[in-house]
DNA sequence: TGGTGATTGCGCTCACATTCACAGACAACA
DNA sequence: TGTTGTCTGTGAATGTGAGCGCAATCACCA
């Protein structure tokens, strides 16, 4: 299978894994078998298999999955081994929440800045970087930042979206919930933590 | 099609939907299509009217879907004219920003109560509610309380999860990263923000 | 009341994803 | 070195959702 196009939602669960083998390569583990690292992921490990034979034989029959070169093999693929930088739009209460957050390391990220429109918040310091003043939002490229992260208001979306492509954004990570427009060159991943949890309900039972 | 079991992708975008539907409404708009509808949400006319089909006629052929009616019948679908209430544990940097945000609302949900281990923050007023002690979760079934937010560190996630199952909680959304094992008949739904960025590189142009 | 234009509801088909089962590969050990 | 048990890799079967086209339906208007 080692020639195919790549199923999204293999690439959906690539991230899984990885963080599930880095978890266990903490813990002093030197392989992992589909089976185990399934049942820690609360997957199939038919899944694994499957989903890791697209990119050739990562295991080893009758041992597992070893995991230090799993980890590179699945940064790699991820392209998370260069070392990703990211700028943040809109430090309210989420993006400060997402300026503190230390999930991002792991994967090697890191928001290497942040930006908002509020004159009060410009210039301070938050997490490790400055915030600096939407309005002159530019030339991330130079600074190698191809990641932005968007955390403002509904209305304002779509205008800061525009301005990320323009400042040569390759990918946008989107909180609001509002649907945005960008070239097709550009991958949106849109988090609607409402509309996640306005799903919920519909699965619960009756009483 | 009306006998049918419901798409999982389908309910996924239901909120979707609802969302659209309340924005044109405020606008003052009594009827909307499924061809103005999809361009307002970034899918396609074909699958909103086969998602609607699901449910039933929700639309009038030559004039598109009643606003008024479409957001009852959605609402009633995903159960959330009844008004939810939910339960926050651990109002950390995340937790905070969810107990300040605004976007629950709409849906028609109440976050009722919050719960942290810390002792400093046990007992002040935050977003509307006090912190209570989690040692303390208990009875959320008497106070109609049927959602749980997890927004812990990663270490405790398990445990939390298992009061919340104890105290009666029939869904959990969970933003923390690991893995929770629940009884059945409890819904689990994880945000997962760093795995979610982790596969934007792979889906950006090399250069 | 009958014709017209617009839009829905839905069966059909195709593409993709999951599940399964098993051949082949490897480690371990006697 | 032969044997045994374990685990991977993958083709084939099954399940699920997306895409599409069109008949049926309705508002509108002369």
């Amino acid at each position: 299978m080692r020639y195919h196009k790549i199923p999204d939602e293999t690439v959906r669960r690539l991230p899984v894994y990885l963080r599930g083998a880095m978890h266990l390569s903490q813990q002093g583990l030197e392989s992992i078998s589909s089976r185990h690292l399934a049942d820690l992921l609360g997957v199939k490990p038919w899944q694994i298999r499957k989903d890791f034979s697209y990119f050739g034989d990562f295991g080893t029959p009758g041992v597992g999955y070893h995991l230090e070169s799993l980890i590179k093999q699945i940064n790699k693929i991820l392209r998370l081994d260069a070392g990703q930088k990211a700028v943040l739009v809109g430090v309210g209460n989420l993006g400060s929440a997402l300026l503190a957050f230390p999930g991002f390391g792991m994967y090697g990220f890191e928001i290497a800045a942040a930006f908002d429109v509020d004159k009060r918040k410009i210039g301070r310091r938050r997490g490790g970087v400055v915030i600096g003043d939407i309005a002159k939002l530019r030339n991330l490229r130079r600074r190698g930042i191809c990641l932005g992260i968007i955390a403002v208001p509904e209305d304002t979306t779509q205008e800061v979206a525009d301005t990320l492509v323009d400042a040569g954004i390759k990918g946008i990570l989107n909180f609001s919930p509002r649907y945005i427009t960008v070239p097709k060159r550009v991958k949106v991943i849109t988090i609607d933590i409402a509309m996640d949890l306005a799903r919920l309900p519909y699965y619960m039972p009756l009483s």
